[in-house]
DNA sequence: AAGCAGCA
DNA sequence: TGCTGCTT
């Protein structure tokens, strides 16, 4: 394993890299099944080991700090000290972590009173004497200052990501400096707030770089400061010292106490039955076999034909299945390649009829399209792969020319418009859309298995890539890898050859069979499966005929308007300029805050963000208004600019060429509670609470003889919270017809309900407001102005109103405390691992959900099961009216003149009548030219 | 609270 | 990246 020649040491940075290995999977941790939080190892040992399979290092040692550091602390107090609030789930990783290691053979250094910098800097130094290519494996940034030709960075890479790697060159383009040495004082000046390096005052990246490359080090930097102007110049001279220290800190040591044993860093053959009972202790499953291959794969011995980021052929996509003993294992070693994937190009008639008639006769089938873009409107379809078993995958090419293409989609088309066969992909949404422009409706039954995993695990991340790895140990080919970067640069993918074509897009389908085939018993298993198929599946189509639809914008409005926030914005800015007796940029609440508070000096313990900043935002600065006059501008200000740039302005780029109308994307799979989300543009915060705003929603309009019809559930929160909490004296409030905040008002102050004041409603209001959005007693003080004290009481005296809604939501908490997770009317699950935190900030958090997710929830189910039934009886009735927007309690739709009556009134029965309730749920209809009208 | 987005 | 602000 050691030849002369190939001398390839890598060096770990412990530490980096176990933090960086956490807070990658920080949005879904590993958990195991006692409750420990195993990410920071998994991203660790994953890491590693990737690291071995791919580059088969021929030394390797991981690097920790050890002990005190006292060498630089002698120097500045602070430093590093932003590290010293470790997470949990990290102090307990390296006890495990260190286990592996010892039990994989792989040496762990450090030396008491250094950095483990330090220690890998001497090591790399050292070793590269004795002619060693040397790789130091970390995400830090300070290492390249050690770059040699001999030494280099090797940045793995994050969650599909390539690794980096970083030579003498990478360093010089990266910094645009000579010599990698020049980094620290590169650091020196900038600074470095994760080390706590202060830098030199009012010097940033950019200044950083324009001052590397006139004066070249930090001392010839301060020799020169009378070149320098202005303010800069008085910074620099003042925080010199400050940035002579800043050298000291930045600069890695290269004469630690250590000697480079190189005989005792070879990768050695792990203990593979003690690896193997670590694993199982913190119930690693499929690391193992990824482990076992990693040397049990053929070695490479060059290092240059290594270190190219090269793909892998996707013959040589694993199917661990066979790894499932060891032995097993030894006796196929390098000969599973090709044998067990069958990726193959599907490119004349007769194939694909072949194809189509073997696809029918199955009962489910994963496709995947590949496409020229991202926007479904406009994407031209490049191929299509199909899998319906593991390993196995077929790829169709659909012609550029017109007339083959719809010969081919011709012949394609029994399978995806067969009632039979389900049509399995990761997020089919888009799929549907693509083929839909192109002439083919997919026909359920359908899975995706985005949205499967979402409602298993609805507050993780449901990228294919990222399922891959985590579900299936198995890191897909990337896109970006083929087709560069998103932006200018950015290839087509009808511009691969198809073989590269084939192999990426029959990967995806047969990663996406093996997720469906992982999922679906899984979705059985939590009883979410009818969840599935009676709501998300039908909601898919519903979804994807809205955004197709898109809605029209009146664009010479909006245009007008535009100029008119422009010139009130002048106005105020001149208005705000002379006040304050200076000028500044006034969208940046940096120099707003520096104004007001330094400048002015408004508020001598005026507020500051966590970053050190003054906060400005609205409510601070309301209290401040009778301070000064300036105040009132601003907030006028800040309203008009954020109309325009926001909404004003935006809109109209959003509007698509080929229709005039904005198509928005409703995400199913974004928000945790089971509501919708809208982005690209998001219709779901269009303004609606100032006069101003308002009129924006004027800006929808309907076509030529059509009218939008508005349709909302009024209170449908409340109302679901007093059936489900089964609050008599609130459900009599709905039942009468009563206004639900000045009733609650009526029974909070004790007063009869004619009397109730509007103060006393509007504070009733906040607290209904806040039982539904689980603020609890903290965030109501800060809405309402009163007390701490004062709104605990208020609450007290709510439940006290509603006692058995505070039951209600004692035993939400319990359930959840028992059973791991809360449920919606109709099953949707919302799993709170952290409600039996220790912390009290974390548990708060998990308790309020607990309450909140199956009322949020349960009124998404519902509007989402009533969107399903209107569009199928549009359909029925063969009605033209067309829904447009959701917006989480509301349905917008575009209604032809002489259809208004009928689909209004079908509308608002579906909606009230979708689920059977005591509390009779209301809808509030209107109709009107535009969406301002209809409300 | 939790979505999305604009801006510096 | 952090701050601010719009909606429900």
């Amino acid at each position: 394993m050691s030849e002369n020649n190939d001398k390839r040491l890598f060096l770990v940075d412990a530490y980096a890299m176990i933090f960086r290995g956490y807070y990658a999977l920080i949005r879904s941790p590993r958990i195991t099944s006692s409750g420990m939080d195993t990410s920071a190892i998994f991203g660790f040992t994953n890491s590693l080991i990737e690291l071995i399979r791919r580059q088969k290092p021929t030394q390797l040692a991981v690097v920790f700090d050890v002990g005190k550091t006292n060498v630089r602390t002698e120097d500045f107090a602070d430093y590093k000290a932003n590290r010293s609030d470790t997470p949990e789930a990290i102090q307990l990783a390296i006890p495990y972590i260190h286990r592996i290691l010892q039990a994989m053979h792989i040496p762990i250094l450090g030396v008491e009173g250094y950095e483990a910098d330090d220690v890998i800097g001497t090591i790399a130094c050292k070793a590269e004497k004795q002619g060693y290519t040397v790789y130091m494996v970390t995400p830090d940034k300070d290492f390249a200052q050690l770059v040699t030709p001999n030494i280099k960075i090797y940045k793995p890479g994050l969650k599909g990501a390539e690794f980096e790697i970083l030579g003498v060159e990478e360093v010089q383009a990266k910094y645009g400096i000579k010599d990698p040495k020049q980094v620290i004082d590169f650091l020196a000046m900038m600074g470095d707030a994760v080390d706590n390096i202060p830098g030199l005052e009012g010097v940033g990246e950019k200044t950083a770089t324009k001052f590397l490359q006139q004066y070249g080090s930090l001392e010839n930097l301060l020799e020169h400061t009378h070149e320098l102007k202005g303010k800069l110049k008085e910074k620099v001279e003042n925080s010199a010292e400050r940035g002579r220290m800043s050298k000291r800190l930045a600069t890695i040591i290269c004469d630690v106490p250590v000697d480079f044993e190189h005989e005792k860093y070879d990768l050695e053959t792990p203990d593979f039955e003690q690896v193997r009972q670590v694993f199982d202790e913190i119930e690693f499953r499929r690391l193992y076999e990824t482990l076992y291959r990693a040397f049990s794969e053929d070695k490479v011995s060059t290092g240059a034909e290594v270190l190219e980021p090269a793909k892998e052929g996707a013959t040589q996509l694993d199917l661990f299945s066979s790894f499932d003993d060891l032995e097993q294992a030894t006796s196929q070693k390098a000969s599973l390649d090709s044998s067990q994937t069958l990726y193959q190009l599907i490119d004349n008639s007769t194939a694909v009829k072949a194809l189509v008639k073997t696809l029918l006769e199955k009962d489910s089938v994963c496709f995947d399209t590949e496409t020229t873009s991202l926007n479904e409107l406009e994407a031209q379809l490049v191929g299509i792969s199909f899998s319906y078993r593991k390993g196995l995958a077929y790829y169709v090419p659909i012609p550029t020319k017109l007339e083959q293409r719809s010969q081919t989609l011709e012949l394609l088309r029994p399978f995806f418009e067969s009632t039979k066969v389900e049509k399995v992909a990761h997020n089919l949404k888009y799929d549907y859309k693509v083929l839909y422009m192109h002439g083919v409706q997919v026909q359920e039954p359908y899975f995706d298995t985005m949205i499967a995993h979402y409602l298993l695990n609805p507050d993780g991340r449901h990228g294919m890539d990222y399922l891959a790895q985590m579900h299936l140990n198995y890191e897909p080919i990337s896109l970006e890898s083929l087709i560069g970067k998103k932006g200018k640069g950015q290839g087509l993918f009808n511009e691969l050859p198809l073989e590269t074509q084939r192999d990426y897009s029959c990967e995806d389908a047969d990663i996406t069979f093996q997720l469906y085939e992982l999922f679906r018993p899984e979705l059985e298993k939590s009883e979410l499966l009818t969840l599935f198929k009676e709501v998300e599946m039908p909601l898919l189509q519903v979804l994807a005929g809205m955004e197709l639809r898109g809605v029209q914008l009146d664009r010479g409005w909006l245009e007008k308007e535009s100029k008119d926030l422009e010139s009130d914005l002048k106005a105020l800015e001149e208005k705000v300029f002379s006040l304050s007796g200076e000028t500044f940029n006034l969208n940046s609440p940096k120099q707003l805050g520096d104004i007001l508070f330094e400048r002015l000096g408004l508020d001598p313990k005026a507020k500051k963000t966590k970053s050190g900043q003054y906060a400005t935002s609205e409510d601070i600065l309301q209290k401040l208004s009778a301070a000064h006059p300036v105040i009132e501008p601003i907030l006028e200000y800040r309203t008009y600019q954020k109309l325009k740039s926001t909404y004003v302005d935006a809109l109209p780029l959003q509007i698509d060429a080929h229709d005039s109308r904005v198509h928005t994307n409703f995400s199913q799979t974004t928000a945790a509670t089971g509501r919708l989300s809208s982005l690209n543009p998001n219709l779901q915060n269009i303004p609606i609470r100032t006069l101003r705003g308002q009129q924006i929603r004027g800006a929808f309009v309907a076509s030529r003889g059509h009218r939008i019809i508005s349709a909302d559930y009024s209170q449908i929160e409340l109302r679901l919270i007093a059936e489900i909490a089964k609050e008599q004296s609130m459900i009599e409030a709905f039942l009468k017809g009563e206004d639900i905040h000045a009733s609650t008002a009526s029974k909070l102050f004790n007063v009869p309900l004619q009397e109730v004041s509007k103060l006393q409603r509007s504070q009733a209001k906040t607290v209904n407001f806040g039982i539904i959005y689980g603020q609890g007693a903290f965030g109501l003080s800060q809405q309402t102005g009163l007390s701490r004290s004062e709104a605990k009481s208020m609450i007290d005296a709510y439940f006290a109103t509603y006692p058995n809604l505070k039951s209600w939501m004692a035993n939400q908490v319990e359930e959840a405390r028992q059973k791991g997770y809360v449920q919606t009317l109709l099953g949707r699950r919302r799993y709170l691992k952290d409600i039996n935190s220790r912390n009290f900030v974390v548990r708060g958090h998990a308790e309020r959900n607990a309450v909140n997710a199956p009322i949020q929830g349960s009124a998404a189910d519902l509007i989402k099961m009533a969107m399903i039934r209107i569009d199928r009886l549009f359909n029925e009735k063969n009605l033209k009216t067309e829904m447009l927007l959701q917006v989480h309690d509301e349905l917008v739709f575009e209604s032809p003149l002489d259809e208004i009556e009928t689909a209004s009134l079908l509308i608002k029965t579906q909606m009230e009548e979708v689920y059977e309730t005591k509390v009779p749920l209301l809808v509030e209809v209107g109709v009107g030219k535009n969406w301002l009208e209809a409300h």
